[in-house]
This record gives structure tokens, sequence and C-alpha cells, in this order.
DNA sequence: CTACCGATTGACT
DNA sequence: GTCAATCGGTAGA
């Protein structure tokens, strides 16, 4: 049990976004631990990105942000919460926002947490997972490289290949929609919103190599689950 | 103080 | 697919 030391998340904010997919997420609290793995992230940047929540500056909500890498961002959004690895430099206010993972272990405590609702709903969504991983402000600033209270891991987990990885613009954001800095595990059920990327998208009416792979390969053994 | 908005979700057509 | 709930953060009076 080795959380990722504080050089992964001291690189370029994409390059670690990209890295992040397949590495294991681990909250341990009061009423035990759960994990799961890592299949969707989106970047957001220091620089040229006003969907940021740094591009106007360093408030006290986002403090998280401009202060060390490794550590954990919280925000509140629509009464729930999102979390963020916090990438780069100190002062350079970029992260990484974790968005789906494939439940691992604790199970039962996440669907507990998430009010009975089937495994694929439990952590599909930034606020999903906060919930079933009970994430909220008190995490904000929380770091991220000791095997405390929330860490991330699988320094041993190779990275996902180029083709395994789908890209997208970002989910949900206003501002910067052309910019393409959301990154899944591609085909993937645990991913919320498309979940195929453009590059494996049929351009004509021919089935893809995607989606076959979705329903039959990742769809396995999970047929109570998925649209 | 009030007004507006949102890196969302869940319910509904 | 569409849409309202609901509330902290932020800007402005």
């Amino acid at each position: 049990m080795t959380a990722l030391p504080s050089d992964f998340y001291c690189r370029d904010t994409i390059q670690v976004a990209r890295q992040l997919l397949g590495k294991v997420l681990v909250r341990r609290g009061r009423e035990g631990k759960v994990a799961g793995r890592i299949v969707e992230v989106e970047a957001y940047l220091h620089t040229d990105d006003p969907a940021c929540h740094a591009a106007r500056g360093c408030t006290r909500s986002n403090r998280a942000m401009f202060g060390r890498p490794g550590r954990a961002y919280v925000y509140p959004i629509h009464s729930r919460f999102c979390f963020n690895a916090v990438t780069e430099h100190t002062g350079i206010a970029s992260a990484v926002l974790i968005r789906a993972v494939e439940p691992l272990d604790g199970v039962p405590l996440m669907t507990r947490r998430r009010g009975g609702q089937t495994l694929w709903n439990l952590a599909r969504g930034p606020a999903r997972l906060c919930e079933a991983f009970d994430v909220d402000r008190r995490l904000d600033h929380c770091d991220l490289t000791t095997t405390k209270r929330l860490w991330i891991e699988g320094a041993d987990i190779r990275p996902l290949a180029n083709n395994e990885i789908g890209i997208s613009p970002r989910i949900g954001v206003s501002q910067a929609k052309e910019l393409m800095l959301r990154f899944f595990v591609d085909g993937c059920v645990f991913v919320s919103g498309p979940r195929i990327s453009a590059k494996n998208r049929p351009t004509d009416g021919k089935a893809s190599h995607g989606s076959a792979w979705r329903t039959d390969t990742t769809m396995g053994g999970l047929r109570s689950f998925g649209p």
C-alpha cells in the first residue's frame, strides 16, 4: 500500500491526467475502506483555460489549487462535491478532476452511502464518486501522498496505451468547450457521459470496433447495468 | 445584504 | 432526449 509520490503530480497536467487512468483511488475512514479504479478524468489548466476555477485568481474556496501538488482540491457544486488532484507546481493552479471510478473494494459501504444504487451508479460521475467515497470539503487540501485518509496508488500499474484512452471535450463546462481535455478508458461502462472516443466512432453506418468491444467485453458479467 | 450562476444529478417525456 | 432542484461562492449594491 503505497501512495503515488509528489513527483507524480509535479508534471504537465495533461500527462498526469492520462497517467491517472487505471490507477486506484483509495479512501479510508471510520466506516471502513473503499477503493476504485480511475476510469475518467478531466484536466484543468493554469493558462488559457477559462473553465478552470483558478482562471479568475486565488480565492478562499479555490486556494487548494494554488497550493502544493499532490493535494486534494474539493469544491462544492449544486449541493454536492467534486474532487481534484492538484498538479504541476505550488503557485501554478492546475488540477485533474476525477470523474469516475470502477468500484473495486468496499462495494457494500459505497452502496449504502449511495442509497442502494446499482454498482453501475456508485461512482459514475464526479459527485456520485464523492458521495460513495465520503469526500467533502473536509478533505480540501488533504495530502494525497500519504495513506492516511485519501490517496491514489498504483505506481506499478502500467499507464494505458494511447489507443486505450478516449478523448473528448470536458463535460458541463460553458467555456473553452473546444478543448479536448477529458480522458477516459475507452469503452469502459463505468465512464460517465460519452464513453467511446471520437477517434473510434464510426463515420458511416457500420458497427464500430468500439461499440462491439464495449458490449462483448466490458459489459460481460454486468447484465443489469448500463443503458 | 441580494442576485446570479454552476467542472451535477435524478426524475421525467 | 429535457428540466428542475438546491445551495455555496462570488460579485455587486
